[in-house]
DNA sequence: GACATCTTTCTACAGATGTAGTATATTTTC
DNA sequence: GAAAATATACTACATCTGTAGAAAGATGTC
């Protein structure tokens, strides 16, 4: 299932809590890009349409949930990206992990522990 | 610069060799999505008028070469995928490096010594 | 119960994207 | 130099995306 980037961010703030309703949606995403009322309900309508989010009405208004497990759906945003833009390179992706800065010490040790876990474990290659 | 997911593929095609003509381009994608001439030759004009491509005749056939550097691009697209898909969390992408064995020993060992190094100089805790 | 306030549902619309066909100009090949 | 093969320049067109307004229905509030 392919998402739109605005998309993203909708089911972003979506799996951060639900269900939610459409106004609660809008609270909940950090970059607020100002967008109208509207502009959501039409993107969760869209998101429902593609059966990515689960549309339940409680009364007058809509709760919304999504239907899609976020990890799996990163992985497979990721591995588009990877096939198309990074032409199945990995270089670019290590760069940016550690170039870019976004790893903090922490998360940079346990990066580490992953790899030689991985390594012992031997796998492929 | 954005680029589509086509775009994307035209520019890994021409950033292997360039200056290339359209009919080479095509020839140079591994992926043959069995495009017609005339969609590849479309997609440059617009890379073109992007300013991504450069486009310089010889007689009557046109030499195309990348006019944008392909790591900055690439980076870039991380950034966004970074931020809009991942929601600025790493995890996913450490996932990505380790579990979908995207890494061969050597690259492993690669990144280790990154790490490493990047852990010695403490940049950003 | 009338008015203000939300919500929902429909409709809209411009620009981006994928995908090419056609007509025309050029070059190559006998 | 006429026919065949190429390349170019234009045009086309359905979808997808971002973005929302308007109309109509449901609710809350005195």
């Amino acid at each position: 299932m392919k998402l739109s980037e605005a998309e993203w961010q909708i089911m972003n703030a979506l799996w951060k809590k639900y269900p939610a309703t459409a106004r609660e949606i809008i609270g909940q995403m950090e970059t607020d890009n100002g967008w109208a009322y509207t502009t959501v309900k039409t993107m969760l309508t869209r998101l429902a349409a593609k059966g990515v989010v689960g549309e339940e009405k409680r009364g007058n208004t809509s709760w919304y949930m999504p239907l899609v497990d976020q990890s799996s759906a990163r992985k497979s945003a990721l591995e588009t990206v990877f096939d198309r833009v990074l032409d199945g390179t990995v270089a670019p992706l290590m760069n940016f992990l550690i170039e870019e800065r976004k790893l903090s010490r922490k998360e940079r040790e346990e990066l580490i522990r992953m790899l030689r876990e991985s390594e012992r474990k031997g796998k492929k290659t």
